[in-house]
DNA sequence: TGACCCTCCCCTTAGGGGAGGGTC
DNA sequence: TGACCCTCCCCTTAGGGGAGGGTC
């Protein structure tokens, strides 16, 4: 003696809405055992009970409705175990790419509330570790669009190379540059990475630095970069590396020039100045 | 003097396809900064390279299209900084989530490979850890609608209640049923969780057991019982529970019927027969 | 001329939300 | 009669893939 279920019954039975049941039943997902073809009445057995709760723990495995149906046609303990195998793998990927990505959103609100608690426009000095960073040439004449096109390069060649960096664009001035104060002539671009992120990427090995946070547009730099060369000179330091700039909070985090916050920072060491 | 790319150059440049820029200009929320009055044609400058950036970090945030719209209108440190956190607390809640469904899919490949590998029709002594199950009653006639009626309650009930359980029913024949060989009036249909799972749950604490793995229809498990008491009773064995059915191989994953397997078991005590 | 650009227009997932009309 | 059922039909995300026709 079987029960039957008409949709709302079983619908509510399964913890689904009726709109679900009809549309499984439309694309042949699963149909009621019986159809009154005088009026389109769907009737669902109690024998159909379990086979909607397979539907429903494919679905949560993340198996798409299509997907489902091929899978159910020829349905053996052995195709079951190798799908659950591919969805667990399936699964660890997912979850592999949401921790890359909150790994990257995480350092980027480190980066802005670094920014936005150091002392702008002061000059300091600190031991930094090694850094890794994926980097980019930049063209000649190194106006802001060469910079521009060179950080989108370097962020799609990131992408190919697969190299997960953070969302934190760099530019590197050389010693030269810097020294003849063509502060905006930038001839590279980088982005910081994890150690882990690999062969494409230059180590910078950690040692003593003088850094500055200039605060507003980028084109004006070079007056955070005057400050920070003078600080240098009068305490008898040696620059000993081009100038790393590092956008704490830029574009990506306001729409307001004025409140961009660029690190800038020279690699130094005790002892004669390297400025003559 | 900037410089203007059409769509394909931009596209190219920014890694992704020239419709979804076309896309972004139709709904607004990316438009060229000049567009050809006269046949259409897009161009857009340089300076608008790194807004593309900003999209394509909010979007693998996790934003939808209308969402970073809506953001970039009013893009300050602060409203970033607080979406950012928004973000992160969202994939932290994603990844939770496909942890809970990976574990419950690794415990059922754990309990097909059990009954693949295990031995059939034999019964086996074994001391069992604390076990936990969510359980629902069954109506009278306990019959396999019932039953299956029982089991959908159960798991709508445990969704409701957010307890995470396993992709494995399992049925509670009470020991008076069992003595009389009433072997298919299960009064009880469970799911056993993890202990995490919490407060709702049952424990059934550790102790001896006596098994059997029934394979087959589960209409014929009377077979199996007959076995298992029998192994009971010539062993001196005291049964001390009433029979926990595990369907280790169910329609879960199998269409066959003839594939299921399900575990019989029995907590027991050395000493006199509680057959009688 | 070949490569590029444009505007429709249809298509995809998994249903949600009705409107309009019949049925237990 | 009230609660329930049915069949359309339009709508949503983020574009992909053309067809048909113009443009640098």
């Amino acid at each position: 003696m079987r029960m039957y279920f008409t949709v709302s019954e079983l619908a509510k039975a399964q913890g689904i809405s009726r709109q679900t049941l009809i549309y499984y039943d439309r694309i042949g997902l699963f149909h009621p055992s019986y159809t009154d073809p005088s009026n389109g009445y769907r009737y669902y057995s109690s024998d159909q009970l379990d086979e909607l709760d397979t539907i429903s723990m494919l679905k949560a495995a993340g198996l798409s409705l299509d997907a489902i149906r091929k899978e159910l046609a020829a349905y053996t303990t052995s195709s079951a175990l190798k799908m659950l195998n591919e969805r667990i793998s399936d699964i660890d990927r997912k979850i592999a790419g949401l921790r890359d990505i909150r790994a990257r959103l995480v350092h980027r609100m480190d980066s802005v509330a670094q920014a936005l608690n150091g002392r702008i426009g002061q000059v300091s000095l600190a031991r930094s570790g090694d850094i890794y960073i994926f980097k980019q040439q930049v063209k000649p004449p190194y106006s802001y669009d060469d910079v521009s096109l060179a950080t989108k390069l370097c962020l799609t060649r990131a992408r190919k190379e697969k190299v997960s960096v953070h969302f934190q664009s760099g530019a590197i001035l050389s010693k030269e540059k810097l020294l003849q104060h063509r502060f905006l002539e930038t001839d590279h671009v980088f982005f910081p990475c994890d150690r882990a992120a690999g062969k494409n990427c230059e180590k910078i090995p950690g040692g003593l630095t003088a850094s500055i946070l200039h605060k507003g547009e980028y084109s004006r730099t070079g007056e955070s970069y005057e400050k920070l060369l003078a600080y240098i000179e009068e305490h008898g330091l040696k620059l000993c590396s081009p100038a790393y700039e590092f956008a704490l909070n830029d574009y990506l985090t306001t729409n307001d020039e004025k409140e961009y916050i660029t690190k800038l920072t020279l690699y130094v060491e005790e002892g004669s100045s390297g400025l003559d």
